[in-house]
DNA sequence: TCTGGGGTCCTAGGACCC
DNA sequence: TCTGGGGTCCTAGGACCC
């Protein structure tokens, strides 16, 4: 058996836990820039307040009402996860994190116990430790197990955990189960689906395989075999990534190649952070630029070019260098550019490098090597950004002198403090 | 004025190899 | 006139997930 513990709105949920007051009430939460809304409460949902509205939308449509926002606070979500990610670990046999709000439990060697009371009690213990909800499904498959979860999330009779582990509550489960809300039916799918007048997770498993197969390939074969409770997702080990990318849409638009170079370089400087942390090197960095497409009005252009590394790294000065080699090709005047990022790929483990017998020269090596390591450990101990390279310094902005950081180039002017990762911030506040 | 930022996998087609 | 059979690798595009 499979379980998928699952934060209730997540990020809404993060900001709660240092807003009690908002617990009940209409809240939401802006993606990067305070572009559009990325989660909302059940209030806020209830309203009528859709994902992926952009922000100055919210005041047209729903004037007069108070809804809380707050710009994202990745560190703060990131931190509270963490806490409720190791919660979770401790109570199962085997655990794999799945995303920043959900990870998938093996239940092997379980039988014996009554599931569904696991699940009860491991969600009020995460709720207690943490002050995060969390809702929790179980199936035979990791699809059912997600089906399960969703009715966990919706009726509060199931005391936040649904446990499916009989043939006649699947397909119960599955004949009142919306096709769209099925884990692998997307958008496209949904359409072609409801077109021909399945609409509900057991229509589609009422479908021959061999026609499954043949309109949704492999992917929608899957999904059907695990709606029947056949287990054929492999449980893969995600925490080693094959790609790693950092972009940012810009508050306003860029068209002058030094600013672009800055931002470039600080995506760069993070994924080269990235890789490191999981004890990485790569092969290949692509850097991409695009103009707004939602601005019809100025030229379009948008491209990315890949440099490809003699010898795999993740230095931030070989990475940074490697990016901007691209961006010099990539970049013409006279466009409005709207978005930046930098992707790194061609990955392997650090401490098996594939050496090039031309390129690769074993003492700059452990020159770069050691530089970055006496860096990293500076950033770590003082802040991040402490030190950085001279390509991602920001302009002056603040009339004294000093540079804003990378952090600061990004509108988020709701943003809640880093109560767990920065006192130093509380202080300031007090 | 204002519209996010990460990832994965599969498939088809082309270039190239012997 | 007649033109095989078996591979690999890469890329772009499409689909999905959070």
């Amino acid at each position: 058996m499979y379980a998928i513990c699952d934060c209730d709105s997540c990020y809404v949920s993060c900001e709660r836990v240092f807003r009690p007051d908002l617990i009940g009430k209409p809240v939401v939460v802006l993606s990067n820039n305070d572009g559009c809304v990325v989660a909302r409460s059940h209030e806020a949902k209830a309203l009528g307040i859709r994902g992926g509205m952009p922000y100055y939308q919210l005041a047209e449509n729903f004037p007069g009402v108070n809804i809380a926002v707050f710009s994202s606070n990745y560190e703060l979500y990131g931190d509270i996860t963490r806490r409720v990610m190791d919660i979770i670990r401790d109570a199962s046999p085997q655990f794999y994190r799945y995303s920043i709000d959900e990870a998938f439990c093996i239940l092997d060697g379980m039988d014996h116990l009554d599931l569904k009371k696991w699940g009860e009690d491991l969600s009020l213990k995460i709720l207690k430790w943490t002050g995060m909800p969390v809702s929790i499904g179980i199936g035979a498959t990791k699809t059912l197990a997600k089906c399960a979860d969703r009715y966990a999330k919706d009726y509060p009779g199931y005391n936040k955990c649904c446990l499916i582990d009989t043939d006649e509550k699947r397909i119960k489960a599955l004949q009142a189960f919306p096709i769209k809300e099925v884990w692998g039916i997307g958008y496209r799918y949904r359409a072609r689906l409801e077109s021909i007048n399945i609409n509900s997770a057991y229509d589609f498993t009422m479908k021959p395989r061999a026609w499954i197969k043949k309109e949704f390939k492999v992917i929608g074969e899957r999904t059907w075999l695990e709606l029947q409770g056949i287990d054929c997702i492999p449980t893969e080990d995600m925490s080693t990534k094959k790609s790693i990318c950092t972009s940012r849409s810009f508050p306003g638009t860029i068209s002058d190649f030094s600013a672009l170079r800055t931002h470039v370089s600080n995506d760069a400087a993070r994924c080269s952070e990235k890789l490191r942390h999981q004890h990485s090197v790569c092969s290949m960095v692509t850097v991409f630029i695009e103009t707004s497409r939602f601005r019809e009005d100025l030229p379009q252009y948008g491209n990315n070019g890949t440099s490809v590394l003699l010898t795999p790294a993740n230095a931030t000065q070989e990475i940074v260098k490697s990016a901007l080699d691209s961006l010099k090709k990539i970049y013409r005047e006279g466009y409005q550019y709207k978005r930046a990022g930098v992707i790194v790929s061609g990955i392997s483990d650090a401490s098996q490098i594939q050496t090039n017998f031309i390129d690769f020269n074993a003492d700059r090596h452990s020159k770069v090597q050691r530089l970055t390591e006496v860096i990293d450990n500076i950033n770590r101990v003082n802040g991040s950004e402490t030190i950085v390279l001279g390509s991602q310094q920001y302009t002056a902005k603040d009339g004294k002198g000093k540079a804003a950081s990378f952090r600061d180039a990004i509108k988020h002017d709701f943003r809640s403090h880093n109560f767990t990762t920065r006192w130093q911030d509380i202080l300031e506040v007090k």
